[in-house]
This record gives structure tokens, C-alpha cells and sequence, in this order.
DNA sequence: TATTGTTATACTCTATAACTATA
DNA sequence: TATAGTTATAGAGTATAACAATA
């Protein structure tokens, strides 16, 4: 888990448009190219902080979603990550394997299960928590002190917004 | 490729936390959480737009980049995309094998390929720039007029500050 | 020795479909 | 019949490492 390692070597041969930037064209002016580069660079960033603790960022959610909804079920918890619920198993599989979640039958619906984090999962979040406050200070940082809420708000509204295409 | 399709549906049992949004506590504060949401989202409706054309839509960006750089090598490609060359490899030989590229050694260096778009690769680039720009023009609305070259911004600003990190 | 590209391989993330048990 | 969760399986996407050809 969260094994992310680059090697860029900057060689500079004399062959056309490879010791520059490509030029990118059209592509400078999509929001969704730029979404992608700017959602993986963060992403492995984030995961780089992580290395050495046997988690990653996919599941920081999912530790962060429990706290915050205490019983949720699984089926809720995927909605809310907007993933599949056969997804999800095998995540809580292994935390509940290792002690950070527990998972009750619930007794009006013995279908579904009641999840919660346990002290050591609290601990845990806690410890994920500071790392990602500490990824986040230096987003803060690229996004200035004004730009937040607003770029928080517009990427929320782009991901209702295709999320409630998906359902259609 | 371009194979998503979600159900979501929208039953209110009534249990705790399941039939309403659930609380995302600090997760509706990183900006980490929201980029993910949004380009996974955003991905997906393009991808959606391109049901019926066999390719997926981060092939578009490597299309487009060779339109934009012609002759360039496979590395300077990948690095462009921001990710490894052998990753591009087989999404190379794919588009070659369908004549949708060229692939010629260079004189000068006997090593590396130049790339080229052929007659064939140029129709099909076409045809998906205009689903991108439909795609594009949906994301534009959701933006807001004035808000698009600062998120581009920002988003690139992003990108490059955590891809530089990667290299350290 | 270093670099370009390929191959072999593996890991993560995620989905679909069929299933069990409950409702 | 419908829903919650599991299992089996598959397919993108991407990476590392070892390699051949070339520099």
C-alpha cells in the first residue's frame, strides 16, 4: 500500500520536442485534463506522507465516514464514497481484521450491519488525520487563502452534478 | 473501455444514517477528498460520452499530444501524461496495430520513436474533441464564466508543485 | 555506462453478476 | 420480490525490474 516512487530523469537530447514541455493544445484549456493531473499528483502526494503506515488514502475516508456517521451501514457508506458496496467489502474485511472497525448486525434489519470504529480505529484516524491536515496545508497553500471555499464548492458541484447523470 | 453504469437506488429504509446524505465531518474541509470526488465523477461522464468508441479517455490526452507534438518520442510522451513509459507501451502498440499512429525510428537516435497521428488517427482525435469539447461546454456551465481560468490555474498549480515533489 | 523502449509481472481500484440471508 | 452484504471474477490503470538495442 501506498507505494508510489518516481524516477524523472531530466536528460536533455537533441531530438525535437523532448528536452521541453510538450506543447499541450487543446488540452491546456480542458478542466477535466487538468482535473485528472491535479487529482493523481495530489493523490500520490498524499500516499507518500502515508508510507510506512499500512493504509491508504481510499480508506482514510472510509475511517473518517464511520466516525462521523456512527452505525452507518455498508451500503451507505459506498453511496457516500461513491463506490460500489462489493468494493467496500473486502476494505472492512481487513479492518475489522485488525481491530479498527467493528461490525454489528443491526436487530430491525438483520440484513445490514451497524459500523463503528473501535479505540485502536479511532487512533488510527487520528494519526491518518494529521497527515492529511498536513497534505492540506500545502493545498491551502497552492490555492491561496481566498481561492478555497470556492474551489471546494465548484469541485462539489461538478461531482453532483455527474453523479446524479450516473443514476439517470 | 468505457464501461461504467451505475445504479444508485434511492430506497429510505429506516435505519439510522441510510436514507438521507450522510455527514462527511472533516472531509467537507480537505480539498483532497473533493478533487477526487470531482475527477472521478467528471471521468466517468466522459467516459459515458464515449460508450461506442473503443477508447477510453485518458488514450484522448495521448492522441492529442502527438497531434500537438509531432515526432515526439515515447519518454517525452509519458512524461507529458505523467506516467511511466511503460504504461504507454501497450496503449502504443493498440493505436498502432488499429493505424491510428506511426511509429518511426529516428535517424538520429535509433533508440527512440518518432510518433505521428495518420490520416486515420486525426479522424479519430476529431471525433473525440468534440466529445470532449460537449464534456468541456457541461463543465463550463457548472464553473461559471469567470471561475474556469482559475480553476485551470489552480488545478495546474497543483499538479506541477506535487509533481516536482515526486521527483526528489 | 546511460538511455529508449519492451516485456514480465504485480498491485490497486473498482465494477458486474450471481449468490445467501433476510425482509 | 427486493435489499444488504459476500464472493468470484474481470478489467482498467499504473508501476517496478530486468532486458535488448543503441548511444
Amino acid at each position: 500500500m501506498a507505494k508510489a516512487r518516481h524516477k524523472t530523469s531530466q536528460s536533455h537530447p537533441a531530438y525535437p520536442q523532448a528536452s521541453e514541455e510538450l506543447s499541450l493544445g487543446p488540452l491546456a484549456g480542458l478542466i477535466g485534463f487538468h482535473l485528472r493531473l491535479a487529482q493523481s499528483a495530489s493523490f500520490h502526494a498524499f500516499a507518500r506522507r502515508l508510507d510506512g503506515i499500512d493504509v491508504s488514502p481510499g480508506w482514510f475516508a472510509v475511517l473518517a465516514l464511520i466516525k462521523e456517521n456512527p452505525g452507518v451501514t455498508q451500503t451507505a457508506l459506498s453511496r457516500a464514497d461513491t463506490r460500489d458496496k462489493s468494493s467496500l467489502t473486502p476494505i472492512l474485511d481487513d479492518l475489522e481484521r485488525r481491530g479498527m472497525i467493528s461490525r454489528e448486525r443491526l436487530p430491525s434489519n438483520r440484513r445490514s450491519y451497524s459500523l463503528n470504529l473501535t479505540a485502536a480505529g479511532l487512533a488510527l484516524l487520528e494519526d491518518l488525520m494529521k497527515h492529511a491536515t498536513a497534505h492540506e496545508h500545502e493545498l491551502d497553500q497552492l490555492v491561496g487563502p481566498g481561492g478555497k471555499a470556492d474551489l471546494i464548492e465548484t469541485l462539489h458541484r461538478i461531482a453532483a452534478a455527474f453523479s446524479q447523470q450516473a443514476v439517470k
